[in-house]
RNA sequence: GCCGGCGUAGCUCAGUGGUAGAGCAGCUGAUUCGUAAUCAGCAGGUCGGAAGUUCAAAUCUUCUCGCCGGCUCCA
């Protein structure tokens, strides 16, 4: 029977049914079918030998659609768990699916995988490729299959293929290793031409502490090794871009085992964490905020009121003073309740918005803390929004609007926006309307903004609905930062209300929101994404005098004054020291601007400027050095 | 928390059972210098902590603290 098969430049094809991808790819062009990886049928991804019995739409998969590193990965996984099935027969598999930059496979071993099995595994994938190997592709009845991971001892396969629906299931080959897979695969295992197996961590089947323990292996692959050594070189690029590490070589924090999870701020790290805090200040100035700051350490009543007792024990700090039972507080929403609660609210105040630098305190699991991000305690640039129903899209979108402003100012270009909604009943508060009602006021929102996002189905908090903000810093890491959540039970919580137009009392609406996040997290994200180099308006050090010599100390002092007098932060170098070496260390600081002073500098009244980025700039008189650098911090700009 | 790795001078690291090392930083001195490292000398460590094995422990064992990686993403 002929069927036609129509390819992506319009042309229509007459074949026998059963013709597989790979024919039509011939038919093309050999060029092609020695490039083809997989094949679209109907937009579906299969394999080249997988034939069509009804007419299609054929588009052939090469290395260059960005579709196929999926399958190339996936089948990536596969040779690893073929080459794991070699060096250990008693491996039991778990999964094996691609991942951002590379895959994974799990593993349930008696022993770990070393650093040197991991070496010998990557080698036996190399051999195994250049075998190229064949995907082949079964189909069998789901209790054949049953029985045939029974009889290749794969226990948590044949959990999979129990779970599946259907009479059917696909299972795949490539060399010693059968595994239950939907597909598709690239042809033969010699495509895949550059390896590198990178690291192995535990995890646990279907990712639960309850269920079996598992090693996973990371590892990445490449259709040359060119891309796989620039992709090495990006890792190593991220390692120099670590905020832990710049922030010991800048001196702008440390973090010490006498307080795990909590951040010392060196004098440098301070002063760009008040710039941040001074930055916030003047966005909210604008938009009507009040500024409020309340207790860390509160009854715990006040706790049990507010629900977070319940939902949120397990990460608070609990303390007790004169026989008075208090907790730390985990968020600033409570305090801001007392605060709201402190006088007779009329509608004529609403929106009642009260921000806080709010300094929370959050048990985290010893093995989750790390660096700035994930942190015990931290500094919220928090604001809890009162207001009527009516009042929240339009509070919303504002947010919105503020929160892209804000990260458009820090040079983030990639912003990525989620909505998690009602986590499992039982582990939240407030009634099922006040949730409907709260997520359908943000999806409203999201769409008067205008704004693309993503769904997080029960990824809410245990009080609201919420919108998350994740930027992405320069080597493509995202990290999240703002988040807005409607909260109707707090509000009846504390049993808030406002006097309105009509004389009786109603019931506020409350919008928590951070737009930052936390100050910790964000100077994180911050570093990493300039790489340590601050802007001109946040670097702790703007300037520095670099005087040549002993005899031109009085004047680079001079100089300093002059621009310290003017509101810049400058320091002087007047170490017994060559201008070349000073130069380095001002450079290996990241300080936006050196400022070399010798003979002809004090000869004509100037400076000679010299910008970390395009080096010497020639001389300039010190007010017109003033005004570029005020100019740069004015327009905040992001390069010097 | 769990699994694995790691913990030696302020920083980066060497040192696999026999007297604790290097580079950088620091201090002192010399040098007075023009756009990414001047030279010399000096000083600096209960080898994360505790217990154990041993004639002898940074090194081996156990416990403990901390750090790093990972623990959601359909076979």
């Amino acid at each position: 029977m002929p069927i036609t098969v129509k390819l992506p430049d319009g042309t229509a094809k007459e074949y026998d049914a059963g013709v597989t991808p790979r024919t039509i790819a011939e038919d093309i062009g050999p060029g092609l079918a020695s490039a083809a990886i997989a094949a679209l049928i109907d937009g579906e991804p299969r394999d080249l030998s997988r034939p069509i019995d009804k007419d299609a739409e054929v588009r052939i998969l090469t290395p260059k659609d960005e579709e196929t590193l999926e399958i190339f990965r996936h089948s990536s996984a596969h040779l690893m768990a073929a080459a794991v099935t070699e060096l250990f027969p008693n491996a039991k598999y778990g999964i094996g699916p691609p991942i951002d930059g590379g895959f994974f496979y799990d593993f349930a071993v008696d022993e770990p995988f070393t650093p040197d099995d991991l070496q010998k595994i990557e080698d036996k994938m190399k051999e195994l490729a250049k075998k190229k190997l064949p995907y082949e592709r079964q189909e069998i009845p789901k209790p054949e299959a049953i029985a045939k991971f029974e009889e290749l001892g794969q226990p948590f396969k044949e959990e999979l293929v129990k779970e599946k629906g259907g009479d059917v299931v696909s299972c795949y080959r490539v060399g010693s290793f059968y595994d239950f897979c939907e597909g598709p695969h690239v042809p033969h295992s010699g495509v895949i031409k550059a390896i590198k197996v990178l690291k192995s961590s535990a995890a646990y089947w279907k990712g639960d502490e309850a269920n079996a323990p598992m090693q996973r292996i990371y590892a990445t692959t490449f259709y040359d090794k060119k891309a796989l050594a620039e992709h090495l070189k990006q890792l190593e690029e991220a390692k120099k871009r670590d905020h832990r590490k710049l922030g010991t070589e800048l001196s702008l924090f440390i973090i010490r085992p006498e307080a795990p999870g909590q951040v010392f701020w060196l004098p440098k790290g301070l002063k760009v964490v008040n710039g941040l805090i001074a930055y916030m200040r003047e966005k909210l100035d604008k938009r009507g905020y009040q500024e409020i700051q309340t207790p860390i350490v509160m009854n715990v009543d006040v706790w049990k009121r507010s629900g977070h007792y319940e939902h949120y024990k397990d990460n608070m700090y609990f303390v007790e003073s004169d026989g008075m039972d208090a907790a730390m507080k985990p968020m600033n929403c409570p305090g801001a309740a007392l605060v709201y609660d402190s006088a007779l609210r009329s509608y004529r105040e609403l929106p009642l918005r009260l921000s806080e630098f709010g300094h929370c305190h959050r048990y985290e699991r010893s093995g989750v803390l790390s660096g700035l991000t994930r942190v015990r305690s931290f500094v919220q640039d928090d604001a809890h929004i009162y207001c009527t129903y009516e009042q929240i899209e339009q509070e919303i979108v504002d947010l919105i609007k503020l929160a892209h402003e804000v990260y458009a100012d820090f040079g983030f270009e990639d912003v990525r926006v989620e909505l998690s909604t009602r986590p499992e009943k039982g582990k939240t508060v407030g009634t099922d309307e006040q949730w409907e009602l709260a997520e359908a006021a943000l999806v409203r929102a999201l769409e008067t903004a205008e704004t693309i996002y993503r769904v997080n189905p029960g990824d809410g908090a245990f009080y609201g609905p919420k919108i998350d903000f994740h930027v992405q810093d320069a080597i493509g890491r995202t990290h999240q930062c703002a988040t807005i959540q409607v909260d109707f039970a707090q509000p009846d919580n504390f049993d808030l209300h406002y006097a309105a137009e009509d004389g009786t009392r109603k019931r506020p609406v409350l919008i928590h929101r951070a737009i930052l996040g936390s100050l910790e997290r964000f100077m994180a994200v911050l570093i990493e994404h300039t790489a340590g180099a601050l802007p001109v308006w946040l670097a702790p050090v703007q300037a520095v005098v670099l005087p040549i010599s002993d005899k031109h100390h009085a004047y680079a002092r001079k100089v300093a004054d002059e621009l310290k007098a003017a509101g810049l932060r400058v320091d002087v170098d007047d170490r017994n020291e060559k201008i070349g070496r000073k130069i380095r260390e001002a450079q290996l600081q990241k300080v936006p601007f050196m400022l070399v002073t010798g003979d002809k500098e004090i000869e004509g009244e100037t400076v000679s400027v010299r910008n970390r980025k395009d080096g010497d700039q020639g001389p300039e008189t010190i007010p017109d050095f003033i005004e570029s650098v005020e100019a740069l911090v004015r327009e905040r700009a992001l390069r010097p």
